[in-house]
DNA sequence: CATGAATGAGGCTTCATTCAT
DNA sequence: AATGAATGAAGCCTCATTCAT
């Protein structure tokens, strides 16, 4: 009985990957750096991992379930939807958005280059699912009168490209300022303007 | 102390590697096809450019130029700014920046990796004076009466995430519609309802 | 002191060898290939035979006792020598070579690299010990009557590179024309015209 | 005007990547082993060859016309054929066999792992040319009464298997008498008994 | 100036071997 | 005894850079 492939092996590699592809991008990251920041030998990489191009499709796809947990299932409560409950829906997308820096960083290469990278289809595909919930949400917002008129299409893009925006333009997120900035903005974008 | 070097080949060569460092990135794109796409042999390269490194600071620093023109020279005019000038303003920069996908992309590419690049360094500044530029006019609107009572610093930094962002996030940006939506966006972060 | 382990599951490993070593050369084939073929798992090769190098050794090696049995065993039977007997025992000699297809494919691979394999020392010395008895054949023959006046060294060589070639030179030894052709050409190299 | 490909500097690669491969076939064979042979750096070698495949590819099928020249050409003078003539044919067969040891170790390579090398295919319409050459000689012997009564596609298959196990079975091949021994055994093939 | 042959460092990947389970 | 995860040496190939023509 041999040692079973380690899911915690699995785990460090994989956050290594994505901790400098988000950093210096796919050809500039070897496989020996990956594997050094994760402690592992060269080899073990191949181990978990056929190539690196299929460790960068992990590191561009697996997070994605994540997102669709936490972006997605707003889409249940709408029913019981009031302006403060968008706000507080606001702020936790900004969080989360800041918060998942290395992700979305690796996102923004896939982005950057949509010819290079095949991975290109999911996330359109997971963009697509999320403006179609901010498009319900305004919606309703509008038809229980705590948005004003709108098109929901273009908040849609416009939430979408901003949060994208919000995370990928500065640096410096540990800033409170910050973020506070950006979910009054964002909150604006959907005609609140306070 | 010109150099004798033929300008029309330098920017075919500049413009050949722009276009390819925006859709492969650095690593990805080589001399040569660099030197092919500009059609001429790929030692040519090198006598316009030391390096590759060279050519790469080229394509992100050289073009800033344009864009402090067109960005920043609203700053002579802000005493007759008005509502209407500022819709213009923003229809303005909205369009330039979808305009300029490649150079937008390699600016994207080095912003995701801030400590590979050290060209970093002036896009930062120039974020901040186009940010000093849009504070200036949040204020000047305030004081005129066609802005409503907002923090000029975060309209600063919401707006040009949200520039970024509409730039960075979508691959179809022939849509007319888009960009409408875009410039509708905009305007609301200055708290401007239609 | 036999060895508790195996035997069954060692010969299994050892035909799989064989199979693939004569396929596709020793480099080409991998460890893990032949513990496929086995149908064992590649950590159990190495239960058997302690390198790739002792594998291979083994294919090349083991086999010659069956060729010295099939082969050298004519030596006792010099004095009965007639030339019916010299043609079934021509008849056998290439039934069996063509028989031992991924063998004589192995030898031949070390046959075409001397430099590089030691077995090549042993198969030279099988090839001594064939000649010798091809020419007792022919000193016999000559001397009762049923071969014609000959070189015993000159066929000596001109039968083994004959048999040699005629299984190496050619891919589609199913072909029962082609075995006929072969017998009656090995006799005329004992001066046999019909 | 940059230097031209060197075509004195290709076929150093080319001699050595043959003598290289003869001598330990592909696999075991670097592309450094034939840089160094051949006097050129590392890199050079894949400015003259895009892969080693492709120079092995060279070295199996470039000294085929060769051989089409040597081997072939007998075919134009058939109507003047003699026994004398055909001895001295034969002779030259051996020794251009005995000659050119390291193209044909490449040969047998190839041969000894048809599945592996595409090249098979056109050694394999080589063999069928020859033996086509050989049949004619045959027919053309029994023609004109120095030769007797055999089938020609027997001695097709035979004198090429000869040829190529006289070559490939033994190493010495400096040795005179052994070149002796093979001219008589090759000439009884054909019937012909001194 | 323009060209492209020559160079060799560095990356990805394969695979024999070791050894813990 | 059997297994297969871990390791790292070694090979192929790419490509930036140099420099002779």
């Amino acid at each position: 009985m041999a040692k079973p492939k380690s899911p915690k092996k699995r785990e460090e590699i994989f956050n290594a990957a994505l901790r400098l592809f988000s950093r210096n991008g796919y050809s500039k990251t070897t496989i020996k750096d990956i594997s050094e920041e994760a402690g592992v030998s060269f080899g073990t990489v191949f181990t978990y991992f056929e190539h690196k191009e299929a460790l960068f499709h992990a590191c561009v796809t697996e997070p994605l379930d994540e997102f669709r947990n936490h972006l997605l299932d707003a889409k249940e409560s709408l029913d019981t939807l009031t302006i403060d409950k968008l706000k507080s829906l606001v702020a936790q997308h900004i969080t989360f958005f800041l918060e998942k820096e290395d992700y979305l960083r690796v996102v923004q290469y896939v982005i950057g280059q949509p010819e290079r990278f095949s991975e290109m289809e999911m996330l359109d595909e997971f963009a697509e699912q999320f403006m179609e919930l901010v498009k319900a949400i305004v919606t309703t917002g509008m038809r229980k009168g705590f948005l004003p008129e709108s098109d929901p299409d273009e908040i849609g893009y416009g939430y979408l490209a901003f949060l994208m925006g919000a995370r990928l333009t500065f640096t410096d997120h540990a800033n409170v300022q910050l973020t506070n900035a950006f979910k009054n903005q964002a909150l604006r974008l959907f005609g609140v303007l306070d």
